[in-house]
DNA sequence: TATGAATGAGGATTCATTCAT
DNA sequence: TATGAATGAATCCTCATTCAT
């Protein structure tokens, strides 16, 4: 009788269960049947809600772009210099990935796409528009930097693409406790570490000049 | 009974069989009939060469990762000083990628691990023993350019890990389509423009000093 | 708790629903959903008319028969020669078909009982009596002309047993593209020639003695 | 090792109980795990042999059409004349039903085919083939009748699909118990009468001529 | 040693039916 | 009385694995 059709508390717990078991699994490894388990719902009742699998899938990754970009925008703070700003959205978004490790990965996700095979429209469509717009936000930065002559000239989309590639990798790279183990040091120091070492170079020439 | 095959040609026909397959399909939806088909031999014989399927994607991704270090490992002309060296080892990387795609997936595999579930022993050891000499050869190099002063000081095995994460993720951006058209650029030339960015910043401080 | 139903108009609209979905789809095929969909009211609203999809399936064909019952006697025009009657009847019969092609197919839906397997009881004894009906309706006519000498002597039920099973079969065939293809000839000429050729049968001996 | 691919006898077995099955339940309700359970194989193995449910319904009706067809093919005899014919024709029909009711109802299985849905092309053209290869034959005695002035000019294929249908109908009629016990009379004999006079009023005009 | 027929557990999906509201 | 969310048994189909030959 509210204003939603079926429950949506159903909705919630079956998109909740379905996110975990997807990112726990894999798409082809994750099972419906394993969902509606840990949703505490029968089988058939998924089916109420979400077509297929692979829409279901979609509806869980659409779920965390629309959270995660809305989160980031929300972390712009006019007044810091670009410099200090790139590394603000360094942190939220180690922090982000930290406090939900979940719904970040919607980013390696991308590369699972051919999992799925027929379903690319909607998907492609919401994932490349994340990616953009994350992209976008880190450009609009750089391109300040460049424009007060903090940063030395460059093509702001393609190093707006590095500091991303390096943030996503970073990430990636604590999850694996074989790779920590490795390279050492404290899980945020590295990260800060590695962005600081791209900012310096994007700020390089300018203090060599 | 033995392990030992009984015939090594079958044996590499179908190790060569399945990397296709599994580099196609993925660990899930590849499937044991279409890796025998393309091998030539039946299905059943799969199986007194390897124990299960789980156990011949592990000896496909061992196999390429020897095949890999060793390629990598030639690469070093220790004539070039450290900085050049690194760009050379790029180069090398982004070219045995263009070569040998599906040898290259070995390094993405590892975040698929969990997609086997239970046989990480063997093949966590292999991988984990491939970055390690990887990031090795880096490290070295790094290392050497520290000590003779052409980058400052720095946590070698950490930097060695930056270039790693930025290469990896250069290159699998330029996989997909929808980013390269948002960066922009050649496909060659936005890696090394990546990579020499990373150099200037180990680089930077003594030119501002 | 009673059979009565609570809304005649409820229950009306779920018959209509019902034959449309049914005899589009056929029993196995066709479902709740759809009919209650059509219907305009809730799935679980059926169930409150009908016991299960059996017994609202031979509530379709009951309503039906008593339908094309009424309609067949209201035919008979006893001022005609019995022959006459006889192709009246048989156009009543065709245009029947052409105008309500829904409410015909009961007489087909006899052959596919099985495909509900316990619930004869019901519809067994309805669609025998409107078989019945009709044949007593032919075998009537059919020994009037008997009587009065048009026909030869015959054994009136099995002649009008034929008449039917020719006037059912030459519809059925009309209905096949294929058939029709293969056969020729106008639709209605065809039915029309078909019946002559047996009466011409029936007043043959005759016309020879 | 036999010159067939898989097992022949196992195919064999799947077609019988298929064929049981389709013709017991319906295409739609008849079910696979049946069918297995009845050939005393695993469910599977089924798939070992027919691509689909609805390809393995196809060779079941592949099967009897040829069956049928040979067989009907060796019972003109050219010596017969044309009435006669067309009298034996009919007998061996009625005959093969009884011996082989199951692979008789192919011809009733056409007015199914739209339950299959997706797999027109090849049944439509067998089950065809079949129908115009059965009423080529009674054609053809039709015409020899027309030409030697036994029987009236008529449309040969006309003709011959108003015995055709008159056959069909009768067998099914003899199948229902209601049906027979409201038109009486032995069954072989009910169906002999039912196209003598037919045939009879073929014959007609020439007699009364 | 190689084969490939057979297996059967497992997975996605459908839908008649129930029942709390 | 009507609703529609929830159910779960049933169905088709897949495929890794086994084993008799």
């Amino acid at each position: 009788m509210t204003r939603t059709p079926k429950s949506e508390s159903s909705r919630r717990r079956i998109l909740d269960s379905a996110r975990g078991v997807f990112f726990e699994q894999g798409f082809e490894a994750a099972s419906i049947d394993e969902m509606a388990r840990r949703a505490g719902i029968a089988k058939g009742t998924v089916y109420r809600y979400f077509e297929s699998k692979a829409e279901l899938y979609i509806a869980v990754l659409v779920e965390n772009a629309d959270h995660f970009v809305q989160r980031m925008q929300a972390t712009i703070e006019p007044a810091l210099p670009p410099d200090e700003q790139l590394r603000a959205i360094g942190r939220f978004y180690r922090r982000h990935y930290t406090e939900h490790p979940e719904y970040f990965r919607i980013f390696w996700a991308v590369e699972n796409q051919r999992l799925i095979g027929d379903v690319p429209a909607d998907l492609l469509a919401v994932v490349t528009d994340v990616w953009r717009r994350c992209l976008g936000l880190l450009a609009t930065q750089i391109e300040r930097g460049v424009d007060v002559g903090l940063f030395r000239p460059c093509n702001a989309w393609q190093t707006a693409n590095l500091l991303w590639i390096l943030a996503n990798g970073l990430i990636q790279a604590e999850t694996d406790p074989e790779r920590r183990s490795m390279v050492g040091g404290e899980r945020g120091e590295v990260f800060a570490n590695g962005l600081d070492l791209l900012i310096l170079g994007l700020m390089a020439e300018r203090a060599g000049g």
